[in-house]
DNA sequence: AATGAATGAGCTTTCATTCAT
DNA sequence: CATGAATGAAAGCTCATTCAT
């Protein structure tokens, strides 16, 4: 039974997938959401097709069925397996940190900066914002997992800064996205006119730091 | 599909449209417009199927390819009709204006806010932030009908502002995102956790406007 | 009534149609069958757009429906219309024809060479010969105005030479489509040949002719 | 449509296709084509559905997508499998061959009489003379693969009896056409008047072949 | 009579999903 | 478990035909 079959249907392949790797289940698994993750933030949700991700995660069609019940499956599983890791590191900076709110909100932004605008999770939040309003759950999740958390931790910062007396207004206590805002509105940007009128977001994002502050009565500048 | 069609073998009906009134081109073209938006806000541009679109339209399918060569040119054609005209109310405004740049902003914010980020406008503005990756060239039809105007008229409101020494920082000049950002945070937002988290767009933007005066250097308060 | 009426939908034409030609009805419906005709043989019958026939006649769509019930009538009225006339004079010649029969058959050959081979008829009979299994009736109509005449000549040549002593087989009677053959096989083959190998059509008839004679016992060469 | 379907609601069927053979594919390809031969000779290129192709060779419709890439495809496919190999077996007697014109003659003719115009390739270059006008490339791959090929063999042919003193004329040498000629009127005769006035191809042939090799100097009789 | 906008059945083609191997 | 050929329900689009004007 585990010697080679004299099967004359598939003459290469000395032994079965499974044998390589007693990972494999993993393997593939992770494989597979890599592949859909590719094509989804490159065509979008409907315009990508399994038969694709398939030959990009080099298994066969029929396999991803064994892993996801169907595409809707597969699509939010490659959200929730993308999206939720990002945060959890930037969170971990505060308690211990030591510098200004300025200092603060700087290594917070280059942080987010390089992780999410111009890192891998950026074609995860466009997914999520074109989709989400077709993928509740898929958004509740994202709240959850994510907004809710830098929500909370733009508050922390915020109080933080009140607290030491570094600002004196509680604008992004209220409105944490007053915060967010800026990191949006870059990522949709070029995701649009990257070849039209490209923003250059770093400077972006320091000039609306630096305006913020003052604007929430920063009292170091 | 999901509605039982309503058993649609007889082609008589009681009496045809174009009887109920003498400008039926317009009008009809006005219907599929609407339905076109209606179903594409609804259901995004690639699982829109033009027989809704038509039966919404009150028109049969090929009817529609009377007035739109085809499926994309009707999306088209739903952005321009729908998004353009807000664009030119907000800019007939700055010439003549005589109060403060607070006042101003204040004025235009709420034309945005009426018309787009809780009007009509609303869907087709997320539809483009969805799709508009996919469609390179719709995206530059809308940065050049609509965005580049946008960022116009704020460079020019900052300006004037800077000249009549209301403000001091010429960071709305150089980045005129910095004011559409909260525009387009609430409006995302809300489109993915208005059910969970609901954001109160005209506080938060009255808000954002203060703290963004005073980090530009308002003189006014 | 007869006034200019004050539609503002059409400013020109100041008078109807039928206004201008007592017979326009005969003159419209010689238009509609000349369109049909060009569209027909450009493009076969199930390829042609009535919207095209309609155009190229300068009526509406609709109007064509005035004249013909449906497409395949106005199909089997081109062809009728066209095809008829072909044979009626040639048939003429015979009863008092007084050469030897190769120069009757070198006379009919030119007669039947630019009429059909090289003339206008020559895509109604392509088309007789693409679409003519789907239209029996057609067939049969072309067999009975055209082809049974052309037999009933081709024979009363050949029972003509053989009393005259001029040719000694009755091939050519039992088998009229001995004669009938490089007529047809110019125009197929050029139909579809024409621009990779090109055939002289007028050199092969006439060598075909020769052959023929000469293995018809032709006694004169 | 003009069938009704036998309600096909319950996706399952007892068994699949591929069990029943090893070579599944081939026989899946050759079940295709046979089924579309047999739809396109019926109702010409246009007005065959791919529904009824796919219903006659027992697959779904999706499955001709799987072997043709198109209806084009399709179609070629067809025409390339059908008529390719009749020809070649024609060519392979000639080089040994031992007998007279006459009866090298009789002999192929019996070949192209029994494998085309009475056999399965009849209805392909009945469909060859309808579409090939509006098919450039077919036509062309017609006549390299066919044609060419079959004008040579005449060639070849009549070279060997001009060469054995059994003919005296080249007539066939410069214009093959005059052979192929009463095969294709018999083709093209039949097809529209079979049931109105049909032609014995057979006798014709015969009959045909005499005159001519009689109009090419036949040295034999 | 003439119009041409409107109709909708029908076409080719795609692709998520299934299942015999 | 893995495969991938097969499926068939939709989808976008066309065009012969109708009918209110």
């Amino acid at each position: 039974m585990t010697e080679p079959r004299p099967s004359s249907k598939s003459p290469k392949r000395p032994r079965a997938t499974a044998a390589n790797d007693p990972h494999s289940r993993e393997v593939r698994h992770a494989a597979i959401l890599a592949a859909a993750l590719s094509k989804f933030t490159e065509h979008g949700y409907a315009a990508t097709r399994l038969d694709d991700v398939a030959r990009a995660a080099g298994v066969a069609k029929g396999t991803l069925y064994l892993y996801f019940p169907d595409k809707q499956a597969l699509f939010e599983a490659v959200v929730k397996a993308t999206v939720a890791p990002v945060l959890s590191d930037a969170a971990a900076l505060l308690p211990a940190y030591q510098g200004t709110t300025r200092e603060l909100l700087h290594t917070i932004s280059e942080i987010l900066i390089s992780r999410i605008v111009e890192g891998p999770a950026r074609g995860i939040l466009l997914l999520m914002i074109a989709e989400g309003p077709r993928f509740p759950e898929l958004a509740a999740f994202h709240h959850r997992e994510v907004v809710s958390r830098g929500v909370a931790l733009i508050r922390a910062i915020a109080e933080r800064g009140l607290a030491r007396g570094e600002i004196t207004c509680d604008a992004a206590v209220r409105f944490p996205q007053i915060v967010i805002a800026p990191a949006m509105t870059s990522l949709v940007w070029n995701s649009l006119f990257a070849h039209i009128e490209p923003l250059d977001v770093r400077a972006f994002i320091q000039t609306y730091r630096d305006v913020l502050l003052r604007g929430l009565g920063s009292t170091d500048a």
